[in-house]
DNA sequence: CCAATAGTGTCTTTGAGACAATATACA
DNA sequence: TGTATATTGTCTCAAAGACACTATTGG
C-alpha cells in the first residue's frame, strides 16, 4: 500500500457522546435537538466531526465541553472531571444519508448536575430518561416501541452505552462516577438501583461496599440530606476493579 | 452541519485484526510481515482499508478471509466460523506517518488450526506467541522489553486484544471459541490455563464447568487424544454469559 | 410519640478451593 | 505393572441473601 491519497476512499469521522447521569429515580441521557436536516427536529446524541489533527478522545472531550460545559478527566486533569471512555465505533455505510461517516462513540458518566446545558451550537439540550429513548428489551432493534426514536443509529449507540454502564458498575468502582465528590452509602446504593432497575437490600449493600478494600474512603463528615439518621460521607477510593464484584440480582 | 463535502476533513479508515489462538502452551497471535514502507520488514497485525460501501465488520471478515482463509461467524454463518467482535478504535493523528488513518480493531478467537496462512497479499504470515510480541506487564507502554516491536501502534492494539480475551473468558463462554467443535474438559481447561497463564485444579475445574448450565453439552463420544482415561466430548452450549462466572486466580 | 434512614449482628445457603479416592486408558 | 488423565466425593472457609435489631435524626 504505497502512499497515494487517491488510493483510499475518503471517510468522515465523528464522535458521538453517550452522557449518562442519575437524576431522581431515572437513568438519564443527554440529548440535543437537531436543527439541520437530516432528522431535523429529532433528538440526537451530542457529537461532531473530528478535526484532522485531533486525537479521537480529545475530540470527544472537546465536544463534551462545547455542548455541556463538562470537563473530562484526562491526562491533564486526572481527578477533577467526569469519566470518559471509548464505547464502540459505528460505520454502517447507510447510517448517514449524506455521506460515509464513521462515528466513534464515547461513554461519559457524570454526577447529577444542576444545569445540563452550557451553551454551544446546540439549540436545545436536555436530560431524557433512557427508557423514554430506548424501550426495555429493545437493546438491538427488537420488539419494543420507541416513543421518540433518536436520529441516525443513536438509539442503538445509546443502548450499547447503557449496557456498558450496567455491566461495568458490577466489577469496577465506576458507580462513584455518578456521585458527587462526597456521598453516602445510601446515595451510592441508589445509583446501583437506578442503573440496574432493581431494589437492593440496604443492610447487605452497606456491609458489602464498606467491606470492599479500596472502594470507599470515609471523609469523617456526615450528612442528613437523605433524611433519617445522619450518614457517613465517603469519597471514591483508589481501587478501580472491585474484588469481589458487586452482584447484580438475576431475573 | 449542512452537507458540504469540503467541510469535513478526509480520513482513511482501516480495520486491524487481533487473531488469537492457543497453540501448545502459548497464546499466539497472527502477524504478517510488512513488504512496504513504513515499517518495511517489521511484523504487523493483518488488516487493510475499509471500502467505501462496506460495513466495518464486513471489512474485518473480508480481511480475515483474505489473509488467513478463516471465515467469521456472521449473520449468514451463525455457527460455522470463528468468533469476531469489535475491539476498539485507534486514531492518534500520528499513528501512521503517511496520512490520517483511523483504525477499527477487531478481535478474532480461533481454534488451533493446521496451517495459519492461506495466501493473499501477505508475503509472510505466522503465529507468534503473544509474550514475544508484548512483554509481560507492558500492556500500555511500561518498563518491559519488546524483543521485536510490531509496526505502528499494533503492540498496543494486540495488548488490548489479549486483555479483552483474558477478561471475557471469565464471564462468558468464549473460551470455547479457542476449541475445536468437539472438545474435552481438559482441553477447555488448557485454554484457560494458557490464556490466563495460571494452573487450575483439574477437579474443581471439571466440577465447575460441567455444573454451569448451558456451558457444555455432552456429545456422547469420548476420546483418548490427551492420554490417560478416555474423556467425554462436549460441544459449546447455548449460554453466552456464564453465571456464576469462572474465577481467575488472583496474584 | 412516629417515620425515615443508617448501621450492626446473626443465621442459612451457596459456591470456591484443597485434596482424597476411584476409573480407565496406554506403555 | 506404572503412569497419565478423567471423574466423583468430601471437607472447610468465604461470602451472599434474608432479616432481626439498634441508632439517630426530624416532624
Amino acid at each position: 500500500m504505497p502512499y497515494d491519497p487517491s488510493a483510499f476512499p475518503p471517510f468522515a469521522v465523528t464522535v458521538d457522546l453517550v452522557v449518562l447521569t442519575v437524576r431522581g429515580h431515572a437513568l438519564c441521557a443527554l440529548v440535543v435537538r437537531r436543527g439541520e436536516s437530516p432528522y431535523r427536529g429529532r433528538w440526537a446524541l451530542p457529537g461532531g466531526f473530528v478535526r484532522i489533527d485531533e486525537d479521537l478522545e480529545a475530540a470527544a472531550a472537546r465536544e463534551l465541553a462545547e455542548e455541556t460545559g463538562l470537563h473530562a478527566q484526562g491526562s491533564d486533569e486526572p481527578h477533577g472531571g467526569v469519566h470518559l471512555e471509548q464505547l464502540a465505533t459505528y460505520g454502517d455505510p447507510r447510517r448517514d444519508p449524506r455521506m460515509r461517516v464513521v462515528s466513534v462513540a464515547y461513554l461519559v458518566l457524570a454526577p447529577d448536575l444542576p444545569t445540563p446545558t452550557a451553551g454551544g451550537d446546540a439549540h436545545s439540550v436536555r436530560w431524557a430518561p433512557v427508557d423514554t429513548l430506548v424501550a426495555a428489551g429493545d437493546e438491538h432493534g427488537g420488539e419494543g416501541k420507541r416513543p421518540d426514536p433518536l436520529a441516525f443509529d443513536h438509539g442503538r449507540i445509546l443502548a450499547d452505552g447503557v449496557e456498558r454502564a450496567r455491566s461495568k458498575i458490577e466489577y469496577s468502582s465506576l458507580a462513584t462516577a455518578f456521585c458527587p465528590p462526597e456521598f453516602t452509602v445510601g446515595e451510592l446504593r441508589r445509583v446501583y438501583e437506578v442503573v440496574w432497575g432493581v431494589a437492593l437490600d440496604p443492610r447487605n449493600f452497606h456491609r458489602k461496599v464498606t467491606g470492599t478494600p479500596g472502594f470507599l474512603v470515609p471523609t469523617g463528615g456526615t450528612t442528613t440530606r437523605q433524611g433519617g439518621r445522619p450518614a457517613q460521607l465517603f469519597r471514591a477510593g483508589g481501587a478501580t476493579l472491585l474484588n469481589p464484584p458487586m452482584l447484580r440480582p438475576e431475573i
